[in-house]
DNA sequence: AGCACGCCGACT
DNA sequence: GTCGGCGTGCTC
């Protein structure tokens, strides 16, 4: 073989040939290994995906690779054939796939470092120190509180961002030989209940076989405790797991309960929080076949695995697993793709799920295994509704939902308020005119934040930050008002009526340091806390055992969305924040202010009934012709002028019409908001009853679509969209 | 994506 | 007369 087939990371579709330089010999193991090669002007690293006697190109025309990588294992022949799919699938690129899944420090240069160390231990010299830490040294102060409990693992260390570099050249740690003897005892696993027993019963008689399980289990139902087992019988079987989350927070605790209770395994975490070193360290361990579990969010599921036994995705309803940008692929169907590929099982938990999926089980395409007991005493949260026509709110909250937080601060228990809304309050309004401040630069409203004693204009979409102007800058008036919640308003409202009270407030803005999250959780866990004021970041599976009663306000603005989805979302993310409460025996309550009542969504939440809930959303879906009883693919455009993004999305509209048969072509559409940072946003809708249909008629129309003349206009293709 | 080439406005 | 704006086109 004399000519290496190489994807590069550039926009084009195809890979390039080039000559194997005297002296080097490539063979078929080393395809997915990375290379050197002239590309253009420059230099570029890039993955030999093939080779090949000859080349259409005559030999003149081709360049000789400059280097190849040979301290990097080549990548796995099956993470090779999911780049394929993916490219294939989400029409994108080969060359951006395939170097989109190598960690950016890799993927333009070579491989330098070697493994790093499996765990690090206190020296004697570190054991003596950590009693004289000062009192304001908080980080130091964790990571010696974790030292001092037993060996930390590299994965751990990077979650818990510590000063370790330093402790490393003062000799207060050392790293931990990977044969270490000092591995603490597991933790012993906790009796299953019938239900849980079932389904890893179930899963394991698949004799690691492909198949999809969707665990259906509300909060606390002991879905972490099947997938441990089943985890176990990967490891032992010699295998790897593979465990994706919705959320970089949610990573830290879930790797602490791993390593307690899998101490042997070599766990690694993957997410897009970790800098640039520790993931292509992490990256490497798993490359190098030293992870027996990786742990990680969306992007986790292109680890480079040889031999996974089990892939779980927990809460795979969550729209995080969506990447919304670039390759915009869905990480469970990757996932469930990938199962099937090397064969091994493919779990999928959730207490409500996707709708896609639920249909899926329904239809007998994944096995369904049920969950409906709390583990340990707890029992289900009551769940109920405060009519605001009739409790009207005071600053968003209702008469009856301060009485409930007075009287869990009085018993000494904790609470959360939930309110998807960042920010002082959404809307600044003049009070004479009802003129309401708007971005200049987008077609949305900019939203109220307060900064120390300070209030700011921010927009949500572009970034633009200013000071409130002293009037309305439509009619002059001196009269503009905060209008709506946020969490910052919120947090000060409930300061207000219970000054005792200690409130945290935890939302992006509050949460933009690393770290923070895990000392918010270490300040919940410690009873510091009184009541937190949040948004989803709180919603997602973290086990507050003090937090009795939750509240949330201002869902009924997801009720009036227009996106058909916004019902679904909402749904699932009452039910998950609903199981922050009452976990460790004490029963918890919900309360959720509504002007409707009635609304089947919330009936169905206050019944707990997700499979109601489903049926209904169901039969809606179809009776509208929406997903997932369709497949749909939206080609998102944008450009300086509205006139330059409606023209190119006719023309695509026009070559779409022909051949597209069995694929509905729609008119274009402005995008949800219509305009953000100057430019317009359009968006052409294409739908079919057939997923095999609509790929074979992708291809041939992205095809004539890059010959359309741009203009100005950026435009991508958004397969399986999840937001319109 | 980079990085070229290539033609039209305000500057030492 | 040049410096530089970013439109179009190519990279084995």
């Amino acid at each position: 073989m004399s000519i290496a087939q190489v994807a590069l990371d550039t926009p084009v579709a195809q890979t390039f040939d080039y000559l194997i330089p005297p002296g080097v010999t490539l063979t078929e193991q080393d395809i997915g290994r990375r290379v050197e090669v002239p590309f253009g002007r420059r230099r570029c690293w890039g993955v030999v995906v093939g080779l090949a006697e000859r080349s259409s190109l005559p030999s003149e025309q081709l360049k000789c690779i400059l280097s190849v990588d040979v301290l990097t294992p080549a990548l796995p022949r099956s993470l090779l054939e999911l780049a394929r799919f993916a490219a294939q699938y989400y029409q994108h690129p080969l060359g951006a796939v395939l170097l989109g899944m190598i960690p950016p420090q890799l993927r333009r240069r070579a491989a330098v470092r070697g493994p790093t160390p499996a765990a690090y231990a206190l020296t004697p010299a570190g054991v003596a120190a950590i009693a004289h830490l000062p009192r304001h040294a908080r980080a130091q102060r964790r990571l010696a509180e974790r030292l001092a409990a037993g060996p930390v693992d590299a994965a751990q260390l990077s979650e818990l961002r510590t000063p370790l570099r330093q402790w490393l050249a003062r000799g207060w740690v050392a790293p931990l030989d990977a044969a270490g003897d000092a591995v603490p005892a597991a933790e012993p696993a906790p009796a299953l209940n019938a239900h849980q027993a079932a389904a890893v019963r179930e899963i394991l008689a698949a004799a690691g076989r492909f198949g999809v399980w969707l665990l259906h289990g509300v909060t606390g139902s002991g879905k972490t405790e099947v997938y441990l087992r089943l985890i176990e019988a990967s490891l032992a079987g010699g295998r790897q797991a593979l465990v994706l989350v919705p959320e970089i927070h949610l990573t830290p605790q879930l790797i602490e309960r791993f390593r307690r209770r899998l101490p042997q395994a070599r766990l690694v975490s993957l997410h897009s929080g970790l800098n640039a070193g520790e993931r292509a360290a992490q990256w490497r361990d798993c490359l190098t076949g030293r992870a027996d579990v990786v742990l990680g969010t969306r992007l986790a599921v292109f680890a480079p695995l040889e031999r996974p036994g089990l892939i779980v995705v927990d809460e795979e309803h969550d729209p995080s697993y969506k990447q919304t940008e670039g390759l915009r692929y869905h990480a469970r169907d990757l996932a469930i793709w990938r199962a099937r590929q090397c064969g091994v099982p493919v779990v999928l938990g959730s207490a409500t799920p996707a709708l896609e999926t639920w249909l899926n089980a329904h239809t007998g395409r994944y096995r369904r295994l049920d969950l409906p007991l709390r583990a340990g005493a707890a029992v289900l949260p009551q769940i109920r509704l405060i009519d605001t026509r009739t409790d009207r709110p005071q600053q968003g909250l209702t008469r009856g939902l301060l009485t409930a937080l007075g009287d869990t601060l009085a018993r000494g228990e904790q609470s959360l308020v939930f309110i998807n809304r960042r920010g002082y309050a959404p809307t600044l309004f003049c009070n004479a005119c009802g003129h309401v401040l708007g971005c200049p630069r987008c077609s949305a409203h900019l939203v109220l934040h307060r900064a120390g004693g300070a209030y700011r204009l921010q927009c949500h979409y572009c970034g633009l930050v200013r000071p409130p102007p002293p009037s309305c800058p439509e009619c002059g008036a001196l009269d503009l008002r905060p209008s709506g919640q946020g969490t910052q308003r919120l947090e000060e409202t409930l300061a207000g009526h219970f000054p005792q009270a200690r409130i945290l407030r935890v939302d992006r803005d509050s949460m933009a340091r690393r770290g923070r999250f895990e000392a918010v959780r270490a300040a919940v866990h410690a009873g510091e806390v009184d009541i937190l004021v949040g948004t989803q970041i709180l919603a997602k599976g973290h086990d507050f055992p003090r937090l009795t009663l939750v509240g949330v306000v201002g869902a009924d603005a997801a009720l009036l969305a227009a996106d058909y989805r916004a019902g679904e979302r909402l749904f699932a993310q009452l039910m998950q924040v609903a199981g922050r409460a009452g976990r460790a025996g004490q029963p918890g309550t919900v309360l959720v202010q509504t002007a409707f009542a009635a609304h089947p969504l919330y009936q169905a939440l206050v019944r707990h009934d997700y499979a109601g809930w489903a049926a209904r959303a169901l039969r809606e879906r179809r009776e509208a012709g929406f997903p997932p009883y369709v497949r749909q693919a939206l080609l998102r455009a944008e450009a300086r002028s509205e006139e330059a993004v409606r023209a190119f999305l006719q023309a695509a509209r026009a070559a779409a019409l022909e051949g597209a048969e069995g694929v509905m072509v729609f008119d274009p559409a402005p995008a949800l908001v219509a305009r953000v940072a100057e430019r317009a946003r359009w968006q052409l809708l294409l739908q079919s009853r057939s997923r095999r249909r609509l790929q074979a008629f992708l291809p041939p129309w992205l095809a004539r679509l890059r010959a359309l003349p741009a203009r100005g206009v950026r435009w991508a293709l958004d397969v399986d969209p999840i937001a319109l």
